[in-house]
DNA sequence: ATAAATGTTTAGATTTGCCTAAAAAATTAT
DNA sequence: ATAATTTTTTAGGCAAATCTAAACATTTAT
């Protein structure tokens, strides 16, 4: 069966929010996630268990079925695929692609999707760190460390972030900070949780802020 | 101001059958195109005239206006663009494209429609022949011969196709014809306007249908 | 245990794009 | 020129996806 765009967005976003709500996620939650009205979730979401794509009781959250899941994975793949072609084919910046792919990501067609993971080289990370799924739906979940939860004299390099943001990730940018980037943690600031680092030989604040919403891993790991 | 999907279809349509119908499209022309019918082509020609894209007076057919115009060929840049893409990098057939170009036509970034014209080298055919209007708006209109009206013992080479349904185009396939290929006309049958041509080095019997579905410039030209 | 607060659903509208059936205008044929 | 035919528009409805306002459930606090 057909899927809508509107029906693809509600599924991704559950398919998101289910890692923090494991047990059902709330329609409020949902309706600030969609940036809609809760009334409108309750209607989409009768419409998804309707076609088996959600597990859904009144008043009880929801959950994806299998079908559903499949279907959320799929939109993901997608439009991690097509942020990552915008940004090593096209010259797009990784502060740039997430809208567009958001459109991408509804395009219908397996050979495309196929053709176009290929076309990448069967990647398995979007330009912002996160997983692709392959064409099976499987991909990695690693256990990704916070900058925050560094120590002192450690060395880490940066391999995502949290918060994908244009605002953030073009912080990130005016700081030298990109995904690879070796980060040493020169000392710590106990009162508000910010760090001192060193990024390619130059000292750097960071704030706690920053350090929650990036991802590395400890060098030689 | 956005214009739905709708609506770039219905330009495009009408872009495209303005070429016949100089004179304004009618309802019922543009109904068949779309595959839809006359009731909700009047329904959407009145909207797409309060938004000034078309020209529109009852029972005087329509026409595009200059900022219409400026979209259908936005959509039909994207289109070819996405075909060419499709056949150049990810290894698609001519007769496989049209559908996904459909789809990816309307996505929405000044950006990406630019960069992937970049991507392609600021090609000015499709896989099909067909013009590809670049950023201003611009393109040739290169006055087409069809193959029925070429002469006994002249050689040709084909440009482009005149229908490019995939049948067609599986059949151009299964016969060595594509763009480029050259073709020399041994004999024309007066009877049926069939052809008989050389390509190759084979010689081939063609149809009146195909003849006049086929783009061709003479040799040396 | 009951009241208050929060979260969720229902009821009723709206907009977009489409439909059928019927009316109106334009064209063609006699 | 008028009748028949074709084309186009109008009127009224439907489904998808949204909204607001009100009702209903559940949870939290006293």
């Amino acid at each position: 069966m057909m899927t809508t765009f509107s029906e693809e967005n509600y599924l991704k976003s559950i398919f998101h929010l289910e890692k923090a709500f494991p047990s059902g996620v709330g329609t409020n939650v949902l309706a600030e996630e969609m940036e809609t009205k809760a009334s409108s979730v309750t209607d989409m979401l009768k419409k998804l268990s309707d076609k088996n794509l959600v597990e859904y009781k009144k008043y009880q959250g929801v959950k994806l079925s299998a079908s559903g899941k499949v279907s959320a994975i799929e939109v993901v793949r997608k439009h991690r695929l097509w942020e990552l072609f915008l940004v090593e084919k096209l010259n797009f910046g990784w502060d740039e692609v997430h809208d567009i792919a958001e459109q991408l990501e509804h395009i219908k067609s397996k050979k495309l999707t196929y053709e176009l993971d290929k076309f990448l080289g069967f990647p398995t990370t979007d330009p912002h760190g996160d997983p692709i799924p392959d064409s099976e739906g499987r991909f990695k979940i690693s256990k990704r460390t916070l900058l925050a939860e560094m120590n002192r004299d450690e060395t880490c390099i940066c391999i995502g972030v949290r918060d994908s943001s244009a605002e953030f990730l073009q912080y990130l940018d005016r700081n030298g900070l990109g995904l690879g980037t070796e980060i040493k943690i020169i000392d710590k600031e106990s009162f508000d949780q910010s760090i001192y680092v060193q990024i390619e030989g130059n000292e750097k604040y960071i704030s706690s802020k920053i350090a929650n919403n990036l991802y590395v891993k400890r060098k030689n790991e």
